[in-house]
DNA sequence: TTCTATTTAGGAACAGTGTTCGTGTCAACC
DNA sequence: GGTTGACACGAACACTGTTCCTAAATAGAA
């Protein structure tokens, strides 16, 4: 009756104890090139995702890409929602999070949610996980006392720090989300939303929509990193002096 | 060959036509009390989704809900998609615009805002459909529209304007999104993270996470109303003198 | 060395999911 | 009155996450 993933899965999310590799291995892998580890799991899954998408990505394509059944998995992993949190985990745990710099704050955020957004994005659809992860995953946690501490360094109050945090992570992951999304959506749909597409739509509204029509360029115009990086700034732009 | 749902769907891209309501019906639903239509189907999923949350809405319990087979449902609604796009038009059709007023403009899209977050909130999860909603839904862009005279009248330049409300939407789903998923996961889950749960962990954690230790209080503090308020006005703050 | 305990691997199955096919049934038009 | 075409729907397909139960193989104990 011994659970090992659970406790596993508990552990990782009360102390970052060092990964306890035991170096002897049990069990029947000895047959298999390689053997069924928690990391290989992590592996093959994001480069399911890399490649086909986050809703590509279930236990029976994983064990395939491992040459196994699905009840394979469950030895290591304890759900499909403990392998999403370990996937994020694995993507925050790339992020690099510059010295605070008093001087540099803003730009310091700011690339550290760009940092955040292309690993999300090369990863299609995998924010959808980063939004449902439990608060108390390590590395996410980690993210964000290296966020807390560029903010707290830039002389923000702590209160607004911590919301202010809150809000760009959260903004950073629906944007990744929507992104993907659209992009899926935008693949192989016979009604793809081009630009042009768009400005010919909303031209064609009627005139209960006079804003929407006057203004179709200025709602068309811009790529996606252009949306966030204006967001970004909004956001941090009102964290200096608050009202 | 007739495929009337498919029709009907672009044509609800496309024109707000009045929507045709036959008089007259054809078809073995004589016999059924109430006859199977969009609205029927669009009721009823509101219904499920209120009561048990967005994954339980199943076309399978739809179809049950209406005393009827899965199959039933494809004659009216083109996708599982396609229904999600009309319960989000649904409830979008719901928010009251308020006349823009170029005094209290700011005061008036946080209401607005509220108003989506609560009706969102109100059926638990759907945000997801919101995020994936195809951008022509002429509900959301009769919101979008309303949301775009109101910051134009308070003197924001249309290109600032444009990309802010596309922030706002974003932000208001990204918010109900995770709240959704939050409350689920704390409904009947072993781990629930009650507040005090959750200083206590961060009182746990290595001396490797500083600021979070010492700022647990202002990082657990507030109710996710308080933090969606904060940022709100945290945005629409910026919107007036922008850098 | 032999034996047992523990851990890992995996086949088969269960209860769900979205969606399609084909068939049957009824109402309205010519 | 017969034909047409819209509607309803049972059955099935190809999936999904997850669990049970069995088989294999090693680690430590006797």
């Amino acid at each position: 009756m011994a659970s090992p993933p659970q406790r596993r899965r508990a552990a990782r999310h009360r102390q970052p104890l060092a990964d306890g590799t035991n170096a002897t291995r049990r069990g029947p892998s000895a047959g298999r090139k390689k053997p069924i580890t928690v990391d290989a799991i992590v592996e093959t899954a994001l480069g399911i995702v890399e490649r086909e998408g986050y809703d590509a990505l279930t236990m029976r394509r994983v064990a395939g890409a491992l040459e196994t059944g699905p009840a394979s998995l469950y030895a290591h992993v304890v759900n499909k929602e403990d392998l999403d949190d370990l996937l994020i985990g694995r993507l925050c745990a790339e992020i690099e999070l510059p010295e605070p710099n008093p001087r540099t704050w803003r730009e310091q955020i700011i690339s550290v949610c760009a940092q955040i957004r292309d690993q999300y994005l090369r990863y299609p659809g995998i924010s959808l996980a980063a939004l449902a992860a439990v608060p108390t995953n390590l590395e996410t946690l980690r993210v964000s006392e290296g966020m807390l501490g560029i903010v707290l360094a830039g002389g923000v109050d702590p209160q607004t720090a911590a919301w202010a945090i809150d809000a760009l992570i959260l903004y950073v992951n629906a944007f990744c989300l929507e992104t993907s999304l659209l992009d899926r959506h935008a693949d192989q749909e016979e009604w793809a939303v081009s630009r042009d597409e768009l400005l010919r739509r909303f031209a064609a509204l009627p005139g209960t929509f006079p804003h929407t029509k006057r203004h179709a360029a200025e709602l068309t115009s811009g790529t996606a990193v252009d949306r966030f990086e204006f967001t970004l700034n909004l956001i941090t732009a009102g964290l200096g002096n608050r009202t």
